[in-house]
RNA sequence: CGGGGCGUAGCGCAGUAUGGUUAGCGCGCCUGCUUUGGGUGCAGGAGGUCCCCGGUUCGAGUCCGGGCGCCCCGACCA
């Protein structure tokens, strides 16, 4: 490609918007332009390297067997009545002419799963995978990053359809694999962690993570085994804390505390420290009330209180049932004194917890000296708050926990029988019974993969694209074009890469040549060659975007040696599993 | 949804406190010359709904009211 007829509209200045090093290089480097908050437009360059990495997934997942197919984006709304998510915030509605209610797919398991269970009824047609590529739309609260968190992007999406648990652990387990396989073909360091899993809902699953500092999601790491978990879903041990003595504890005391909402305005006012506090959080879990204990220096895990009451759906309490419960404004609740019938759950380290502070359920006060069992019931225990750097690991005896921020590329999820018997898909086994089947579902952010590459390979002066993903292969950079001899020779080169099936943009514009190299390595193409004053000795130099040492090759073995190059680099990026 | 910030030429910004010539600067763009190994130099030029609507005023980019858009932080406050 000619960089005189391409598109390549790369960006001198900075622009303000972009905080992120992928994002500000994605858009100087022109591969994408935003045309709303979290919409962009995939310039050419981006566009290349979207298809790079489309085509990485679709071999590696066809090599497992899966099938391609393309679903549509725009989704009855009745569908999604089916599982019950058709009230989901995230989504786009929109209505036909004739009023009936439609959304932008957010993810397609309702629609996959409608193909199927009208089209497989046998065990004989199974194990079967099914995937797309395909543009998702989710109303985000917050789009960021970028492509990195958009409210249109690219997924590929993949199904699968089994007759029994076993058979569904098969082909996650290949499917795993097949995702590794992707990653490191990308480039794509990545790391598997232990994840919630929203509203896909389901049994276990796995996230994809590019350890990275940029990255939204936190994730825990054991530095002993293998574990690691987001945030969201990291379990700690139970500490099995001895309960320390309650004799001699000076019996409750009500304490005025006049506007000491906070765990720390409290902790100043009383002049002691967050561990002394017990944070009571009232909560509703499938609509009704609980109360929830943590220790004033944590975070309540929202997932696990829903966990460990085995509901569906978990949200804070609005401020007005809070002061009618606790006859207080939000700020001063507290487990003494709360109606009966709301269960308590503190978080499993408050056992070893006596003596402490906590809301008195009146405005303006606080009690201390509170102990649990003395001065209000036993709560339940449980593994409830949020875990931190430094916390044990919940699957070894010795390791602890550190925290990574992490990009989330890629989730994979056993779905279990969630869809299939919500739907009605069924199967008729070879004793002629019917049953649902048992689904799976894999995720991989197409366009999120594109911002994961810059921001992991990039330096100072641009993007550095692994050669897999690289919107080219090479860029030929004619230094002068007036000079006749330098033209000539880049002529020819260009033609005989092109012959040789080389991936290059050749840059003949009528510019600098420092504007050429600034732009080459911006736009991050893995090999550079210059045709400049060498040509007077016949010679061309050869240098690589991330190694800007300079190899002298004579023009006329210039394309085998680039042939060698290219294939050296691509061997970086083989799989290994 | 809460808090903060921003909206002036394609991009980055000044001007707004204290209303008043023809709304500026840098980059980019166009023309000519120049230069040709890391965003060249000189000269000339084009390009504006000052986010939108309404109001105040002799006069609004600037003041007032309303709206929209974009960015950042938080959304676990107890």
């Amino acid at each position: 490609m000619r960089a005189t007829r391409y598109f390549l509209p790369t960006l001198r200045e900075v622009p303000a918007e972009a905080e992120l090093a992928s994002h500000r290089l994605l858009l100087r480097g022109g591969f994408i332009r935003k045309l709303a908050a979290g919409v962009y437009i995939y310039l050419p360059l981006g566009w290349r390297v979207i298809r790079k990495i489309e085509q990485i997934v679709r071999e590696e997942t066809d090599r497992i067997g899966g099938v391609e197919l393309f679903m549509p984006a725009l989704v009855p709304q009745e569908l999604l009545d089916e599982t019950g998510r058709s009230g989901l915030e995230i989504l786009f509605r929109l209505k036909d002419r004739h009023q009936r209610p439609f959304t932008l797919g957010f993810t397609h398991e309702e629609v996959i799963t409608d193909i199927v269970r009208h089209t497989v009824s046998s065990y004989r047609q199974m194990p079967l995978v099914l995937y797309q590529i395909q543009t998702k739309f989710r109303d985000e609260p917050r789009p960021r990053g970028g492509v990195i968190r958009a409210r249109e992007f690219l997924m590929y999406d993949a199904y699968s359809f089994d007759t029994d648990y076993d058979a569904l652990e098969r082909t996650y387990q290949a499917i795993r694999v097949a995702y590794v396989r992707m990653f490191q073909r990308m480039g794509l360091p990545t790391i598997i962690v232990e994840a919630e899993a929203g509203a896909i809902g389901g049994g276990s699953n796995e996230e994809f993570m590019i350890v990275a500092e940029g990255g939204e999601d936190k994730v825990l790491q054991c530095d002993t085994c293998g574990y690691g978990a987001n945030a969201e879903k990291c379990e700690l041990p139970d500490p099995q804390l001895t309960p320390p003595p309650v004799e001699g504890i000076p019996p409750a005391e009500k304490v005025a505390t006049p506007n000491a909402r906070t765990v720390e305005e409290v902790t100043a006012f009383l002049n002691t420290t967050a561990d002394r506090l017990v944070k009571t959080l009232l909560m509703r879990v499938d609509g009704k009330p609980v109360a929830a204990l943590v220790r004033g220096d944590r975070e309540l895990n929202l997932y696990k209180l829903q966990h460990a009451l085995d509901g569906e759906s978990v949200e804070m309490m609005d401020a007005e049932s809070i002061r009618q419960i606790t006859n207080a404004p939000v700020g001063f609740a507290g487990p003494v004194g709360l109606p009966p019938d709301i269960p308590i759950l503190a978080d499993y380290e408050l056992r070893g917890l006596q003596d402490f502070i906590t809301g008195a359920n009146e405005a303006d006060a606080h009690l201390i000296h509170v102990c649990w069992g003395r001065d209000f019931p036993e709560p339940r225990w449980a593994d409830l708050r949020v875990a931190e750097a430094g916390d044990k690991c919940p699957r070894c005896p010795n390791g602890t926990l550190r925290e990574v921020r992490g990009i989330e590329v890629g989730h994979i999820f056993q779905l279990g029988v969630k869809y299939s018997e919500a739907m009605g898909a069924l199967y008729t086994d070879a004793e002629g019974n019917q049953k649902p089947i048992i689904m799976g579902c894999y995720g991989l952010g197409v366009s999120r993969c594109l911002a994961a590459v810059a921001e992991v390979h990039h330096d100072a002066d641009g993007i550095c694209f692994p050669i897999t993903v690289a919107p080219f292969e090479v860029v030929l950079i004619l230094v002068n074009p007036e000079d006749t001899s330098q033209r000539e020779v880049a002529e020819r080169l260009y033609a005989e890469m092109l012959q040789a099936g080389i991936e290059v943009l050749y840059d003949d514009r009528d510019e600098r040549s420092g504007v050429k190299f600034k732009d080459a390595d911006l736009i991050g193409i893995p090999i550079q060659v210059v045709v400049g004053r060498a040509v007077q000795e016949g010679a061309v130099e050869v240098r690589l975007r991330t190694d800007k040492t300079p190899h002298r090759v004579a023009a006329e073995q210039a394309v085998a040696h680039l042939q060698a190059l290219i294939a050296e680099l691509k061997r970086q990026y083989e799989p290994t599993v």
